[in-house]
DNA sequence: AGCACGCCGACT
DNA sequence: GTCGGCGTGCTC
């Protein structure tokens, strides 16, 4: 007696075995099952997908025997394959690759034998005594309102609170709440990158000690492939009860999900951009519908404008908080925003001088100012100011940047690396120097614009500065960190990654130096991510009581009318809001629109494109399923139009229904193979398809 | 994607 | 005379 089985393995979307494979079994194995199965010369994982009544139209002597089930662990759920069968289809990939994405890579190595041994070791189920709630601090009016809302409801519920109004308590209570009603219900809280977030861990792992430590498990890339096998079982037996995890940990494995969280829900890292192209907060709200009971919470500050839209048209629930924590004598101390109009400062200044005179008198008060840019190293370029001559990178559509430190031009986007040249290798003039500024020239400025400053004991002044280039090594972040809160440094310079999450209570002063080029950028999101970047910089002044009145954000722009910056003023995210969606609506947009790119890789950029206009009269031609709503634009050059000497086009794809795209798009997918296949296009490297791009 | 097979240049 | 380059082709 032998069974049939179909089950799904990692093969990508455009091979001829795209589908789920059908193989003979000894053993009727359920669907979600785990196993091991012979594709070519190989061994690889499978997960069942589902039982056959008979070989399905494959003669039998093709199909091949399943070598063995990992019967140490329970079947994936139903749940779980739902979700990796949606995300398969709306991002279109194979189920088998974003069921196999979904599994930890160690999964795909061990041995049953090895998986076993594993599973046999007990898990430490220690008894600690249950949450003592003497400890916790007491809920605001606002926080106690947001969860009396939100348990009064069943949509997916965005919590829109101020920076620092105390969201991550309202998911704690949340969370909580959840744990403690049903003695086997799971949380999963997802993050945007566990390293930018200790405190929230930290917090999360202190309120939830009571449970042990098998019971609280962290999900992310940072951790090695045993403990996250580790997280992954644990989570997948039940045993784990509260997930915190990045994007990743969407596809956990969780047989009584009951409440997921996303932090900081605008965050563009939730975006997986290979592979899948998956946003991990669109799945956590299809996620949550499909789970029974299952509630999910957004929260931001200024979230994405697709979620504030949903909570515009009641598809989603809006939980408000507008204070500070701390009470109302605090309510009025967001910082107030400074506009320096750059177009009456003087020609060619970074910095202005009322700024500069700002941050001396900060310095002379003891207190500290950050001070950031969008641009790491010395200076974006290096030019020759005979012969024009600038510092391209010679593999990639884009300028290397001058890194002062060791004397090198490095390509951000390639990595290619050469000591700087002693004349310009161009014409040999002696006389090559940086264009524009970077952090690391930045700070070298400020030195020297605040030479004569000194602070109030009269020592000199300290500059710190914070980015990539500094925090490379592991631990660097948090030490130079730990330095800015210990009150080392009067002057903190540095990217955009110094105001993410990080709370310094004796900042009073945040300036953005050059944020204009946002506002004007081909990418339609740029205002919202400025819009974003500068709320939350300005969170980042004054959270300590005693200096809040004083603390201000300011802004250099030539732009100071821009509507961006009114809102910004009044800390108002919902004009914002409203001003873009507006926009946005206008030009058919995202939430209003719908849009997938299709990029290709080539030599030549001639065939990257060709193959793409190629596929689109071909899809023309054919008037594939939904084409009349789609509308697919021409091919161009992607913004970096080469890197590492590959040549890089995408096509964008618009439609005002997303149920049309997705039609269009799963027809037009073997079009597209077929395209490369009997077009001229045989030189063509890859092409991908990303569904709801961030940027166009 | 892997991993084969398969046909042309510099080495033990 | 082989080792090895990566160009096509297949995997239930």
């Amino acid at each position: 007696m032998s069974y049939w089985l179909s089950i799904v393995v990692a093969t990508p979307a455009h091979s001829n075995v795209a589908g789920a494979l059908t193989y003979r079994s000894e053993w009727p194995l359920a669907p979600g099952c785990l196993v091991r199965v012979p594709l070519g010369r190989r061994e690889v994982l499978g997960v069942v997908w589902q039982a056959l009544p008979d070989s399905g139209g494959l003669p039998e002597a093709q199909a091949r025997a399943v070598l063995g089930a990992l019967d140490g662990l329970a079947p994936l759920s139903d749940t779980w394959r739902r979700l990796v069968a949606f995300t398969a289809s709306y991002y279109q990939r194979s189920i088998g690759e974003a069921a196999l994405a979904a599994l930890p890579p160690q999964l795909r190595e061990l041995s049953t034998l090895q998986l076993a041994r594993r599973l046999k070791r007990p898990a430490a189920t220690e008894t600690l005594p249950p949450e003592t709630t003497t400890d916790l601090t007491a809920l605001s009016a606002e926080q106690a309102r947001a969860l009396t809302e939100l348990d009064a409801d069943t949509r997916p519920a965005l919590l829109f609170g101020a920076t620092g109004s105390g969201k991550t308590e309202v998911y704690l209570r949340a969370a909580a709440q959840v744990l403690a009603s049903d003695a086997s219900a799971q949380v999963l809280v997802m993050v945007p990158e566990i390293n930018l977030t200790p405190q929230l861990q930290a917090r999360f792992e202190a309120r939830f000690a009571h449970l042990g430590k098998a019971q609280v498990v962290a999900m992310h890339s940072g951790l090695t492939p045993a403990q996250r096998l580790k997280s992954w079982l644990a989570a997948h037996a039940g045993q784990a009860r509260l997930v915190l995890g990045t994007r990743m940990a969407i596809f956990a494995s969780l047989p009584n999900l009951r409440l997921i969280v996303v932090d900081e829900e605008h965050d563009p890292s939730y975006k997986q951009q290979e592979g899948a192209r998956y946003s991990a907060r669109d799945l956590a709200v299809y996620r949550a519908s499909i789970e029974k009971a299952c509630r999910v919470l957004l929260g931001s500050a200024t979230p994405s404008l697709e979620s504030w839209q949903a909570t515009e048209t009641g598809r989603y629930q809006r939980l408000s908080m507008h204070e500070r924590i701390g009470g109302a004598a605090q309510a009025g101390s967001l910082p107030a925003v400074r506009l320096v109009d750059m177009n009456h400062q003087p020609k060619h200044a970074t910095i202005a001088p009322p700024l500069l005179d700002a941050i001396s008198q900060r310095i002379a008060r003891g207190e500290q100012s950050l001070i950031f840019l969008n641009r790491r190293g010395y200076a974006p370029v290096l030019a020759c100011h005979d012969c024009g001559w600038k510092s391209e990178c010679p593999h990639c559509s884009a300028y290397r940047v001058f890194h002062k430190i060791d004397r090198t031009l490095r390509c951000h986007h390639c990595g290619f690396t050469e000591r700087v040249p002693r004349a310009c290798p161009s014409c040999g003039n002696i006389d090559i120097a940086p264009m524009g500024k970077g952090t690391e020239r930045l700070e070298e400025h400020i030195t020297e614009l605040l030479a004569g400053v000194t602070r109030p004991g009269g020592e000199p002044l300290r500059i710190a500065r914070i980015d990539a280039d500094t925090t490379r090594l592991k631990g660097a972040l948090e030490s130079q960190l730990a330095s800015v809160h210990a009150g080392e440094v009067d002057v903190l310079v540095g990217t955009q990654m110094i105001a993410k999450g990080h709370d310094f209570r004796h900042i009073t002063l945040v300036a953005a130096i050059n944020p204009d080029s946002a506002l004007f950028s081909s990418d339609f999101r740029a205002p919202e991510r400025l819009f974003g970047l500068l709320m939350q910089a300005a969170g980042r002044a004054g959270r300590d009581a005693e200096r809040g009145a004083t603390s201000e954000m300011w802004v250099q722009t030539f732009h100071p009318q821009h509507p961006l910056f009114a809102a910004l003023k009044k800390h108002d995210y919902p004009a914002f809001a409203a001003q873009e969606l507006k926009e946005r609506e206008a030009a058919g947009m995202s939430p209003f629109g719908f849009s997938a790119l299709v990029r290709a890789e080539a030599r030549e950029q001639a065939v990257a494109q060709g193959f793409l206009n190629a596929a689109a009269a071909a899809a023309q031609a054919q008037q594939l399923p939904g084409a009349d709503a789609v509308t697919p634009y021409p091919a161009v050059p992607m913004t970096i139009q080469r890197v590492a000497n590959i040549e890089r086009a995408q096509m964008l794809v618009e439609s005002p229904s997303r149920a049309a795209l997705q039609r269009f798009l799963a027809a037009w997918q073997p079009l597209l193979h077929q395209t490369r296949q009997e077009g001229d296009f045989k030189s063509l490297i890859r092409w991908a398809i990303d569904v709801d791009p961030l940027a166009i």
